[in-house]
DNA sequence: CTTCCTTCGTTGAATTTTCAACATACAATA
DNA sequence: TATTGTATGTTGAAAATTCAACGAAGGAAG
């Protein structure tokens, strides 16, 4: 396990634990180690809920597949991150997305459980790690929230508008660089591309933003609250 | 505080918890209850988000008002549920809504400092009420993943098809009762009322379901996956 | 039974989005 | 510097959505 101690101190579900404790609440938490290959499928639809996942090394995507049989990615998952957790605090009880290897990965397992009812020796940082995982739920509550706000507005232009004026709260300042390229941010409100760019054109024009690539700075004052 | 003994017992924060030691644990969870009239602020945006709160009479709204003025009711809070449980869990501090009294109702609010931390007197119940918390988040994290999937799709026709098709699995039958009428489903969609009765019709002559009124019948054999 | 009111379906015009195709800009690298 | 590949912008036609308006259906109440 030590080997990958350097990930686990950044894991979030560790924040606040002393780095000299994680290795030995390892145990208490059930935890256990799996590589899997590209391709491989970590977790899939239907499977029981009872792990969450860290990933250590590689990176998982999560994978949801609707009644046409449209992939549909809902996230990247990366070294430190977690994944699974909803599907383990929930009451459903199985995966109802599949969790497959991006690339060849180390994976931790904890047994939710475990996290949950505290051990048996009463170690003392367990409920920083449920107080931990609560934040992780209710945090991710809110980045869902965010989102639906911004895709049930009706016109690209009113999705663009409440997600660049969203980005602009979150860097507290009017100038900022978004994580998405065109495709990506398309993706994300839920529109076509070139209908994207050009909104992003007409915006411009009317002196209400620039932007280059994905830098972009939002001129407020020509902005009709 | 008894009076509301009724309400309390049916509130998931309580489950698994014997009816005899709800009202010992509230002064744990240092409970306090407050009468709000009608249209009352409860919480408003920017208040510091410390308390979980449980309507006991009455129903609450939570409102999102947009950077346009836009207002948009996000749910609708009633006896024995919570609100404000992911503001007071997350690291934002803050509520980024307004919480609304629909009507005069009585209101409980819990510490969620002290719901995290166990308390002194180390009680036994705190756990399950820990417990309980996270798959309130984790089950409200589903939810929103549910509909973020289907809002994603582009088309009316394709929502509307990926919402039926869920409410058919989660009713386990392929005929079932949705709760909303007509413009409420646009809503929740995110989509033209009237284009969705328009859609409704070519549906069901390609005799891919029937419906009347809120009680909808899933034709699968005509569904082509 | 009639009236009132709400919900739902229908329609056509206006608007918006999507789609496909291509042009341009930019970055990496040989 | 030249080349190549990717990202972005632009355009026009097709498709879908929205909007406004109205008519029909169904319930509730007198």
């Amino acid at each position: 396990m030590k080997k990958y101690f350097g990930i686990l101190r950044e894991c979030s579900l560790f924040s606040g634990i002393d780095d000299s404790n994680i290795i030995p609440m390892l145990g208490c938490l059930g935890a256990s180690l799996r590589r899997f290959e590209k391709k491989e499928v970590i977790l899939s639809v239907g499977s029981p809920a009872n792990y969450i996942g860290i990933v250590l090394t590689g990176s998982v995507q999560i994978i949801q597949i609707d009644y046409f049989g449209n992939r549909s990615i809902v996230a990247s998952i990366l070294p430190s991150e977690l994944f699974g957790e909803t599907f383990a605090c929930s009451s459903a009880g199985v995966m109802s997305v599949d969790v497959i290897a991006n690339e060849a990965c180390d994976i931790m397992f904890i047994d939710c459980q475990k996290v949950l009812k505290s051990c048996s020796n009463a170690c003392s940082f367990h409920q920083q790690i449920i107080f931990n995982l609560m934040h992780i739920l209710a945090n991710k509550n809110l980045i869902f929230h965010t989102k639906i706000d911004i895709i049930s507005k009706r016109t690209t232009r009113e999705k663009l508008m409440a997600y660049l004026l969203m980005e602009a709260q979150k860097h507290n300042s009017n100038s900022f660089e978004i994580p998405y390229n065109r495709q990506e941010l398309a993706d994300y409100l839920g529109v076509d591309r070139s209908g994207l760019s050009t909104e992003l054109g007409k915006l411009e024009k009317e002196r209400k933003l620039v932007y280059k690539r994905n830098h972009f700075e939002l001129l407020l004052e020509n902005i009709d609250k």
